[in-house]
DNA sequence: CCACTAACGCGACAAGTTTTACATTAAGAT
DNA sequence: ATCTTAATGTAAAACTTGTCGCGTTAGTGG
């Protein structure tokens, strides 16, 4: 990701050995080479990318794209650090059920979407090491902005105080990935909300209840 | 998948019967090079996955891999061909959420079995379109075994007559497939036990029962 | 055992991909 | 404005991947 910035030693002799620049010509070039990258993966897929199509893209020479990200799992990393931070957050529409079935539906639509970028990213995170640890830092992130879906059921009374949200999320969301990314079976218009139902029913039958937090235990 | 029979030579009216000789060497050539793909699978892992390797590795000249399989996708293709046919069957322990689990153990198993095969087909099943076929083929192979352990739990009368034998099926796997090859979290020892629970209890509910047969009143 | 030829081995080669060495441009500080 | 040098551009070399023609090996049927 970004340019490998090795130098951070803990001797304390010597600072900064190399002064950076990430103004305006570098951050310039990383956004042409994200968005190029982008519409690549898009139109073409990923088993087709490469690197000199995205550069041809990008306007840049092949050689620049080579030095700062070395492939493309090194691209792909940072396509995931740039994913990252945006201002998604999930929809409230007043109930679990409806909350879980909006996500569903949200990720469907992006995965079947026909060009999916969603698609071709899963895809990519088996390219490298890199790329996976940058899609297991986004799924984090993602699941980590659902919780909110979880407690706001908590709150309605719609849940137990004590269930666990991770649990509850994936339960409600795994069969959709299943389905999309795994088995590649066509998409199922009623899957989102079954699975949703799906979760809910599991749930109110305490699936996911958490050990209570009886008095602090030894250790 | 096995030979490709493009040999069509020239064209005349009648297409030779190009007689195959699927006997001593041929056969033996296809098990070398599919047992060295899978070991390359497992050492060096999907995407250094070269055809030169597996070829020198079988101890075949690299056009033979060519000539038969043409690239990547067209072996892979035929690894969840050879892959397919084999006895397995889910484990008969005497209850549903028995069974449930371990299957879901077993996969867990396969999944973190330090060279992973399995994890490697589901990562070559992004390289082509023939790939994918393969493994869609081979997934639903697998589901349609495990449906008896539905009807056996509908037998024992666990299960409602009218259940959804895939719905349940995924319900109770798909959290491990999640964690494992998507999330790519570490394999948490409780998870197969905690997802059959979950789907048993789902199943309690009703979450899978399909509409009875009979046409009911309608709201 | 013999004839026929599918399937394989070999090496050369075209096409594509990645690395490297050097020249040029422009960010950042004085 | 001027200097330093990080970041790019450029071009050619080094390596990888897939194809082709031709000679050799070994199933298969007689």
């Amino acid at each position: 990701m970004t340019p490998p910035t090795e130098q951070t030693g803990e001797n304390s002799a010597v600072p900064p050995p190399v002064r950076r620049r990430p103004g305006g010509r570098t951050s310039r070039t990383r956004a042409q080479v994200l968005d190029a990258l982008r519409a690549e993966l898009g139109e073409r897929g990923y088993d087709e990318l490469t690197l000199d199509a995205v550069a041809a893209r990008a306007g840049v020479h092949r050689a620049t794209v080579y030095r700062r990200w070395r492939d493309v799992g090194g691209l792909l990393a940072d396509l995931f650090e740039a994913t990252r931070d945006d201002d998604w957050q999930p929809q409230d529409t007043g109930s679990l059920q409806g909350d879980l079935a909006a996500l569903n539906h949200e990720n469907q639509a992006a995965l079947t979407a026909q060009p999916s970028i969603a698609a071709a990213l899963v895809a990519a995170s088996f390219r490298s090491e890199e790329a996976a640890r940058g899609v297991r830092r986004l799924w984090e992130d993602r699941y980590a902005r659902c919780e909110v879906i979880v407690s706001r059921a908590v709150l309605r009374g719609e849940l137990p105080p004590h269930t666990d949200a991770r649990q509850l999320l994936v339960a409600a969301t795994a069969p959709l990935y299943h389905h999309l990314i795994l088995l590649r079976t066509p998409p199922d218009p009623g899957l989102p909300d079954r699975a949703a139902r799906t979760a809910v029913l599991a749930a109110a039958a305490g699936a996911f209840a958490t050990p209570p937090p009886t008095g602090g235990a030894p250790a």
